[in-house]
RNA sequence: GGAGAGAUGGCUGAGUGGUCGAAAGCGGUGGUCUUGAAAACCAUUGAGGGGCAACCCUCCCUGGGUUCGAAUCCCAGUCUCUCCGCCA
């Protein structure tokens, strides 16, 4: 949610930043219910200072034996003035937030402007690997080694749906673990939150109400929603601290989480994305901070640096990418993508993004901190970073650790919880 | 699923129609004392909003209602806790 504020006092500055999502505002309509709205809130003060005057009189008056009949009956008067008041303030509010809550956050200055095409490669890591033999794709791979189920998978849960099995499975608990565990030592909190979310949690995230359709919902007796799956555990996390004040010399918290993510990814079906690339659920880690003001920009040098080392750790060849302000989600301004070079597509696939939605999150879910200094309340930042998404990073790994015999190596810091070095064809 | 209890400031907890935004304690902050610290003592300490300001308004789980006036009474809802039953 972005500051009405600063709206009122900067139109044209916010309405340029929002131009370079792609999206013209025309803030009059909003400017003009906020005008309406002071001056109602102005109204009702007003009415309700005399009223206080008045009640507070009349037991005094009471008690020297003065007749108030005539009093009562103007304070019931006034007392329904204000509550006409009242209820036309609560539509203007309700109409200003309408407005407000749709809002995409502001973009970073340094955040370029228009959609993906502008999104700007800030540096790679590794070489594209070359094969001195005809490699295979990753649906190929994972078949004849027997790591993933696609059929099967698809018994359970439909078109959409995989499932890992044996080697499969334990390669993809072993990226968990080893993230688990780098995290750990970085300091960061464990959290392992629910998968339903009230929705409530997908408000405050931003997802809601604008994207409430990306999301599988779960309905009660009376057909509405009353939870969500999660798509990102993010929706958890930003809601931990939801209308708490932290302590600055608590700050920054820093948490990871895993979970499954559940995405109903309508209509994005590609041909080019068969595989893992895009599914109804993956498995992810996701590290979480709040931090004051001041800190945020750091911060997220700090996770992108943490998602990076982790994919470094991997000896996967990737590349960090800046994005556009167009590309970047509602919620935040600015996002860092790390992708993971997929050989068999000829392309980067993001395996982490990494975000700062200042203090556009902590409004929604009124999180805020004291600030020693001034003894006042502010708005925390909050930041998030995968670390990292397996669902990329396992076709990636058996892609460009293939061998010519058709194994694959494994990643070194997943050997000593996958119990091998390399991963051999079986018989299915 | 059945029965009961409760929801008040950072925390504990008083308050049952009119100087209650709210006692008291704890905690926090500042100070006195001290070589320093602790203890003790003194002072101070909720949040949000409107207004250039003086100042005013709102908030005692949420939403309605009664009343001139509601933390306090009534209705609905949400959540928490305890006990019983059932189940992983």
């Amino acid at each position: 949610m972005l500051d009405i504020n600063l709206i009122r006092q900067k139109t044209e500055y916010v309405a340029n930043a929002l131009r370079k999502r792609g999206i013209e505002t025309d803030f009059s309509d909003l400017l003009y219910i906020d005008k309406q709205r002071r001056e109602k809130i102005l109204q009702g003060d007003k009415l309700k200072a005399f009223r206080n005057k008045v009640s507070s009189e009349i037991p005094r008056l009471k008690k020297s034996g003065q007749d108030v009949s005539a009093k009562l009956t103007e304070m019931k008067n006034t007392s329904e003035q204000i509550k006409r008041v009242d209820e036309e303030l609560n539509k203007l509010t309700s109409k200003l937030n309408k407005i407000l809550v749709e809002l995409p956050n502001i973009p970073a200055d340094d955040v370029p402007p228009g959609g993906k095409e502008n999104n700007r490669v800030l540096r790679t890591y590794g070489d594209k690997p070359v094969f001195e033999f005809k490699p295979h794709n990753h649906v190929e791979l994972v078949t004849k080694l027997g790591l993933v189920d696609y059929t099967r998978g698809v018994k359970m849960g439909g078109n959409g749906f995989w499932l890992y099995k044996g080697k499969g499975a334990q390669l993809e608990w072993a990226l968990i673990n080893y993230f688990i565990e780098e995290h750990t030592k970085d300091g960061y909190e464990f959290v392992l939150p629910p998968h339903l979310l009230i929705n409530k949690c997908g408000y405050t995230a931003g997802q809601f109400p604008k994207f409430s359709d990306d999301v599988f919902h779960i309905e009660g007796e009376d057909g509405e929603s009353t939870h969500f799956l999660l798509p990102t555990s993010e929706t958890a996390l930003i809601n931990f601290h939801s209308n708490e004040v932290l302590k600055e010399d608590k700050l920054p918290k820093k948490y990871f989480a895993y979970t499954p993510c559940y995405r109903r990814e309508a209509g994005s079906y590609r041909a080019a994305e068969r595989g893992m690339i895009r599914g109804h659920q993956f498995n992810k880690v996701e590290m979480f901070q709040f931090t004051t003001p001041e800190t945020s920009e750091t911060a997220l040098e700090e996770l992108v640096g943490k998602a990076e080392r982790l994919v470094k750790g991997l000896g996967l060849h990737h590349q960090v990418s800046a994005l556009a302000a167009g590309d970047c989600s509602a919620s935040m301004s600015k996002t860092l993508d790390i992708e993971v070079w997929i050989p068999s597509m000829n392309e980067y696939k993001e395996v982490s993004s990494a975000s700062n939605a200042l203090d556009y999150q902590a409004r929604r879910g009124n999180i805020k901190f004291k600030r020693r200094k001034t003894g006042k309340n502010e708005f925390i930042h909050s930041l998030n970073a995968s670390g990292l998404a397996t669902s990329r990073l396992f076709p990636a790994i058996l892609e460009q650790f293939q061998q010519k015999n058709g194994s694959v190596v494994v990643p070194e810091p997943l050997r000593k919880y996958m119990g091998t070095d390399v991963i051999e064809p079986v018989e299915n």
